[in-house]
DNA sequence: CGTTACAGTGTAAACGATTACATTAATTAT
DNA sequence: ATAATTAATGTAATCGTTTACACTGTAACG
């Protein structure tokens, strides 16, 4: 591959010549222009980028932090976090922690040793206190989830309300026993989406039974069914259930399909993301919609512009309920 | 942060042993050895890779080119390659191509701009003259989709051998009427598939009506929904059905359902690639499984290798038959 | 004791770009 | 005609490493 000096030599300019080409190329005179467009072609030269941000101190990477990339709820973040990083001449590098705390360290230390000049991170399970330490002295936002107490910027949406809207909705087609599988209450927004839950049936003026609220591992498909068989054998049956994730309600709905119930007759089923298979299971899925391809978008937007200085507020964006079959 | 020049001050030594401390510490006297590593305590000290690379001219990054991060088929092999590559000091850039040609030269340029060192391509619709013409001067390997008159090196398995398989298994649980969702032929896979298929009918003196060989547009769900409904149509019924992908397939299921139809009794459903989804269908999906997590780590290692200059043949791996609810 | 070998370290040149500063030539203003 | 300004280019330092080569001092050997 050739080098700058080779096209410099080749078309009669100083390496200088040819670097401001290829930054700015109105400040080079016209004939001057011409050849050095010449040699480059001539030599079939491309810049080289690792030259360039080393002189630079600047990488133009991105870090994309999430726990896995088989869960399909990152994808559309993914996507709007790529379109709008591309658009903007950085790449991403997408690192899946496995809520690994040592995959962690490593990814942490890309953006130490200046190969990436931000992180965005949707890691419930990640370290605080890494996560503090490394966004004092680094670009660093967060997205969906967020660190309630800290000082990190975050894009996320409101769960309360969301979780609130989607028991409104039971209860306004006419449900009064409503469970609700949630997740580990150790991430904020399991916590939020349960206020929510509790908020709609005390407006309602509903009961909650604790054994209605049933607390998962993980957000495994296995664990929804779990779940499900669990409120199954409850002595009070409820008619409905509240999933704070697609893939917990998916395995929800497998459970009530093999015990011969049926949704939403017997029992209605609402999730929580909108991933793309809500929409393929049988019956479909009732769901809550994250605006996720603005999500990530807004946070690849956001983290660019901490990296050039700028500071940027929080940003909440808006749910939406999607009604389908089972409900 | 700190450079390897302050570090050498602090610890009364020269670069050149701070670096030799850094690369391979037994070299160096042990009563230097502490002072340097003291130093970079002291400093918090880590090392650029930004100056490193450059020096090396090496990035210690791979490509990995996929059509769409939100296929579920990809995210096991991703798994593997990320494994393999991080073991051997290797990041992973996991680029979305959209199959688009001009993302992917975007990509194409990011190795030739020297921050990859190799390339591993999973895009069957990647512009073929353009992905040779990478291959001489670069380093890369095709996962899963090859060109079979080509000379890039590839790992695979053996898909007409398993498409085959899965024809037979409908055959032996007595299944007279076998029908294909097939994708664009332009893929070399959906055409060895198809041989596959028909060789397992020919051999058990079945016959094929090119109506029952179904041809989409995508590998979307929609597109096995839209499948099936032209199947179902058909003057004689199939009782069974053979789908190149998951997805398709469980479009299929879909249709089929939505009919009032029930699988397997009034059809039976058999996919391809076995994705975590294929297990949270109802009912659950009879599928070929493609060893993908193997796929993706020895990409990564045939990469590697040839990035160090040992050249290494192509590979074929074995499939499995994974009998559940749907045959 | 003189030579050789080797371990440990330092010096300085790379890697491939960008950019502050200096220089020259051309244009404009007085 | 001369000075001042501007446009175009070149020179050389710089980013943070690695590494070939040179050097020094100590140990081993006859």
């Amino acid at each position: 591959m050739a080098t700058i000096q080779e096209v410099a030599q080749k078309a009669k300019v100083s390496v200088a010549t040819v670097s401001r080409y290829l930054n700015n190329p109105d400040i080079v005179a016209k004939a001057t222009r011409l050849r050095v467009e010449e040699a480059i072609q001539d030599l079939n030269y491309e810049p080289s980028i690792l030259g360039r941000n080393l002189r630079k101190s600047e990488s133009k990477l991105l870090i994309v932090l999430i726990p896995s990339i088989s869960n399909p709820f990152y994808t559309e973040i993914i996507n709007g976090i790529e379109d709008t990083a591309i658009e903007q001449g950085y790449n991403i590098l997408l690192c899946q922690t496995d809520s690994n705390p040592s995959r962690e360290a490593i990814y942490f230390n890309l953006i130490r040793n200046q190969l990436a000049d931000g992180i965005i991170s949707m890691d419930p399970t990640v370290n605080r206190k890494n996560l503090t330490e490394i966004a004092k002295e680094y670009p660093l936002v967060q997205c969906s989830e967020y660190d309630e107490e800290g000082i990190i910027s975050y894009v996320t949406i409101n769960n309360e309300l969301a979780a609130y809207h989607a028991v409104k909705h039971l209860i306004k087609i006419g449900h009064k026993k409503i469970a609700m599988i949630n997740s580990n209450e150790k991430f904020l927004y399991a916590r939020e989406r349960k206020q929510g839950y509790e908020r709609a049936l005390k407006e309602s003026g509903l009961s909650s039974y604790p054994d209605w609220v049933y607390t998962t591992d993980n957000l495994e498909f296995d664990s929804g069914r779990l779940a499900m068989k669990n409120l199954l054998n409850q002595d009070i049956r409820p008619t409905a259930v509240f999933a704070v994730s697609d893939i917990l309600a998916i395995g929800a709905l497998k459970e009530i399909n093999a015990t011969g119930l049926h949704v939403p007759e017997d029992i209605a089923v609402i999730g929580f993301d909108k991933i793309n298979f809500s929409n393929m299971t049988y019956p479909t899925l009732t769901t809550i919609a994250q605006p996720m391809y603005q999500m990530g978008s807004m946070s690849a937007q956001m983290l660019i512009n901490k990296i050039s200085g700028k500071r940027t507020d929080s940003i909440i964006l808006d749910h939406e309920l999607v009604i389908r079959e089972s409900t």
